[in-house]
DNA sequence: TTAGGGTTAG
């Protein structure tokens, strides 16, 4: 186990004996002998005077606590002000009063607070109650520091807190997050022994962590286990919206459509109603997988069950009108929400930003861009990589990276995508030096490159005769742990060496990557048979075609369009023709390469003849056929 | 006063 390295983390190397160094900090939560507790007072109050019994009169930090802890409504700068004010008060307020504090600071994801907050209290002399520890242990989990959280609570358990299924679901998220799934797994099956029932929180917790880890499966299996209520898993919860939401959203992502539909209708059937977010999701899924129509009807049936679209349907609608090129209807489904009182977020202008870049509107999506301050939003790296990556697609290069100079200059911090995406606008323009300086720079910026990022750089280095230096990527690669190699990288390789005439390099690679246990596709194959055919190894080239076969890697039409170029140019009619009834036999219908290629053949005199015996039977398109019968009639 | 779900970019 791992613990993070960070200032507080380390507080928590030698629980039982705390030093008067970190007795102020946040281990000393855990130490009642470290702690002298003030006394605390059973009700929160600013005012010396008692209120009224009749006219209750709530003073600025009742209504601080108590409504805008709450809702989320406050500045950092308030819930600092209200805390220093709190921890001088006599008497002090109820722990529960720091705790609204607390728990309104999480859950508007500021944990650092969380974390310096609870080591004021401590250094004040304040002793956290249960409910703290509970805060405090859940925001460990949400900044993956499962560590720390473990010895948060080992320390309630020791200070005579019994965790409850709060607790869990918050470790279970933890483990969830740090991709400890079957850790969290066991936690859930554990819990029972501290005589404790997972909640249908929990196991909700526990089918997004399985959802998200890809074991979709898993989930699916711990749902029906509720459903059925026989024990699996240690759960004897019902599944209700939420569950029901998770495993829509999820089959949905994954494409499984009709079943995200089946369990939309199984969970109505249970007399469960779907809710705005398995609506959102479900119409999510339908729109981007083109079932318009379908989504449509249950946008309707959604609004006619009475519940209303929110902020996050309408994002989903926009973006699903954006994606089709839409950004018209999609400005007036904006117009349409801010009517209905629902105020975009940094998604909606996100998502519309990029759909004017999709439709090559740069000039609108550069000022909705400049808009975005004004409407209470702050641009954020998603926003500056969506419009760095309309001017690379339009190959406006010098506007791309005059973008990513403005995200720099304002401290938004460039990502990964940010490089992929100035590389690939780069490389397209041929200014291969630049996008290596700028490969280089990205190192310097300490954002790790992705094997999206190697993938371009070794793709386009080949593609820009600039073999020597891919492959000294390649081989730093092979040699560390930072990107696994994959086909694509190899395919890249392969690609440049077979265009560079260098086809005993490319055998070397295509023989390494199987050493590497990586299986080549369709796409090796087709290279590979390229390669072969423009050196004249036709039999070869056979060869390789027929081993892609045995091993089950079906060829494309690619493949073989390449391989049929091959026997033409060799002028081998009969191979041709042989190749063209395969393809007809594997229901791949020929395209105007294959056209190209046959009419090229005949083109040949001496196989003009020999068409005339075989065309009758020419298993070919309608569509070739017509070009060959042509061809024969203009001959 | 503490725990779970849906939307944007390569």
């Amino acid at each position: 186990m791992s613990c993070s390295k960070g200032k507080l983390s380390s507080l928590f190397t030698n629980p039982e004996r705390p030093t008067s160094s970190n007795s102020s900090k946040l281990s000393s939560l855990f130490f009642t002998t470290q702690v002298i507790p003030r006394p605390t007072s059973s009700y929160p109050t600013t005012s010396t005077e008692a209120p009224s019994p009749s006219v209750p009169i709530q003073t600025p930090l009742e209504h601080f606590l108590q409504t805008n802890c709450k809702s989320g409504n406050f500045t950092l700068n308030e819930a600092l002000h209200y805390f220093d004010r709190m921890i001088l008060m006599q008497p002090v307020p109820p722990m529960a009063s720091f705790n609204r504090l607390l728990g309104g600071l999480a859950k508007s994801k500021h944990y650092s607070h969380v974390f310096s907050f609870c080591i004021k209290l401590t250094s004040s002399g304040l002793l956290p109650d249960f409910i703290t520890l509970n805060i405090l242990l859940n925001c460990f989990c949400n900044v993956k520091r499962v560590c720390d959280a473990l010895v948060a609570l080992g320390s309630m358990i020791r200070r005579g807190y019994k965790p409850s299924a709060v607790t869990f679901t918050s470790l279970v998220k933890g483990f969830c997050m740090e991709d400890r799934i079957d850790e969290a797994l066991r936690l859930l099956e554990k819990m029972i022994k501290f005589q404790c029932q997972p909640t249908v929180m929990t196991c909700g917790t526990m089918i997004n962590g399985l959802c998200r880890a890809g074991k979709t499966s898993v989930a699916l299996r711990l749902h029906e286990d509720m459903s059925k209520g026989n024990g699996g898993f240690g759960v004897y919860c019902k599944p209700n919206v939420v569950t029901y939401g998770i495993i829509i959203d999820r089959l949905c992502k994954d494409g499984m459509i009709d079943e995200a539909k089946d369990l939309f209708l199984e969970m109505k059937d249970r007399g469960i109603l779907p809710d705005v977010v398995v609506y959102s999701a479900l119409i999510h899924g339908l729109y981007y997988y083109e079932k318009w129509e379908v989504g449509k009807a249950l946008l309707h049936e959604m609004v006619h069950c009475g519940i209303k679209p929110n902020l996050v349907t309408f994002n989903v609608l926009i973006a699903a009108l954006c994606r089709r090129g839409n950004v018209k209807e999609s400005s007036d489904l904006l117009k349409l929400m801010v009517h209905r009182g629902i105020s975009p977020d940094l998604f909606t202008y996100n998502t519309l930003i990029d759909g004017f870049c999709l439709v090559g509107c740069l000039n609108e999506a550069r000022e909705l861009f400049h808009t975005i301050s004004s409407r209470g939003c702050q641009p954020d790296a998603v926003s500056y990589n969506v419009l760095i990556n309309g001017y690379c697609k339009n190959w406006k290069i010098h506007e791309a990276v005059n973008v990513y100079e403005e995200m720099i200059r304002r401290g938004v911090r460039p990502t990964v995508v940010t490089y992929n995406a100035l590389l690939t606008g780069l490389f397209k323009l041929g200014r291969v030096q630049d996008a290596q300086m700028l490969f280089a720079e990205m190192q310097t910026q300490n954002v790790l490159p992705s094997s999206s990022t190697y993938k371009i750089l070794l793709d386009r280095l080949c593609k820009n005769d600039c073999i020597p230096e891919a492959m000294e990527i390649f081989h730093t690669l092979e040699n560390s742990s930072s990107c696994e190699l994959s086909v694509e990288i190899f395919n890249s390789l392969i690609n440049g060496y077979c265009k560079a005439r260098k086809l005993e390099i490319a055998w070397d690679l295509y023989h390494k990557m199987s050493k590497k246990g990586l299986v080549p596709d369709v796409i090796t194959y087709s290279m590979m048979i390229h390669g072969l055919c423009i050196e004249g190894q036709l039999e070869k080239a056979n060869g390789l075609f027929l081993e892609m076969e045995g091993k089950g890697c079906a060829p494309n039409i690619v493949t073989y369009n390449t391989l049929m170029r091959g026997f033409c140019q060799n002028n081998n009619l009969e191979k041709v023709v042989e190749l063209l009834h395969k393809m007809s036999e594997r229901n791949l219908s020929p395209d105007n390469s294959t056209t190209s290629i046959v009419i090229d053949l005949l083109s040949k005199d001496e196989n003009y003849r020999k068409c005339l015996d075989w065309l009758p039977t020419f298993p070919a398109s309608s569509e070739l056929k017509a070009e060959v019968t042509n061809f024969k009639s203009f001959a």
